[in-house]
DNA sequence: AAACATTGCAACCGCTCTAAT
DNA sequence: CATTAGAGCGGTTGCAATGTT
């Protein structure tokens, strides 16, 4: 037999969280860091299922998510990304620090897409949408002449449209090849959200951090409009305690 | 000021891959 | 090895906020 099951469905609560949820959520993570997230919504009082707790924390309630439109910067490189990566959201959010796969999609699908196809380039291709229209009848040979990434995507195979398992299959020369593909899809790299856990026995956490949010956490019942940047807890991440990464 | 249209984002759904039994 | 559930991912939806007529 498997696993037993993440949540009965029953009497699971649906939709918008409320600030008591959060809080609940945020102290119970707090204290107990990330465990199996099946057992978060019971442990931690939570009409919700698992899957639901992961993606408030993920989305919403972590420390270290900036919030806010993305800069100007970092669109260019969720641009040169999804180039390259096509709609691996979770790989794109994973060189952004502080952006989640969601927030970079929702991005994508209201902002740089409109701003793509105004600017004449295929936001699917990344090639100029005129060219699209005779790509059927002739192929384009050669490297795509997107104004926004040309000098990053001329060396490269398009990989959007390929299905993950043809991605794996063809990383062994794309990677090889490209610096810029092995860093991406390489061991080595260190992605800044993978790591991103609040191990239950730190003493960091279970001290500093968690008084620091117990201290602050009364603003949920007046307001569950909250921004965490906007409150200025970003400078958890300048604390400069390797611990707030996951390291050390 | 009201009605309607559009936009933006949080949250859900359903799928795949992985791991436990 | 087969079965089952957990975790994670990308696509989609629902709805509140905002803009337009």
């Amino acid at each position: 037999m498997g696993r037993q099951p993440c949540c009965d469905k029953l009497g699971v609560k649906k939709g918008p969280w409320t600030a008591e949820e959060d809080k609940k959520l945020i102290n119970f993570i707090l204290t107990n860091g990330q465990c199996c997230w099946r057992a978060v919504p019971k442990l931690a009082g939570l009409l919700r299922c698992g899957k639901s707790c992961r993606l408030r924390w993920t989305n919403y309630l972590r420390p270290d998510l900036k919030r806010g439109l993305l800069t100007e910067d970092e669109e260019k490189l969720v641009i040169d990304l999804h180039a390259r990566l096509g709609n691996r959201w979770s790989k794109i959010a994973a060189k952004l620090p502080g952006r989640t796969d969601n927030e970079i999609k929702n991005h994508w699908n209201t902002h740089i897409k409109k701003k793509l196809i105004k600017m004449g380039i295929d936001p699917v291709t990344h090639k100029p949408l005129h060219q699209e229209a005779n790509h059927i009848a002739q192929p384009a040979v050669g490297p795509p002449q997107s104004t926004v990434h040309q000098s990053l995507s001329s060396a490269l195979r398009p990989l959007e449209n390929c299905s993950s398992d043809e991605l794996r299959s063809s990383d062994n020369t794309s990677i090889d090849e490209d610096p810029l593909m092995s860093c991406l899809w390489g061991e080595e790299v260190q992605l800044i959200d993978a790591s991103w856990k609040f191990p239950s026995s730190d003493g960091y956490f279970s001290n500093t951090v968690a008084s620091f949010w117990e201290e602050n956490c009364e603003w949920f019942s007046d307001c569950h409009e909250f921004r965490i940047a906007d409150l200025g807890l970003e400078c958890l991440e300048s604390m400069g305690n390797p611990d707030m990464t996951g390291k050390g």
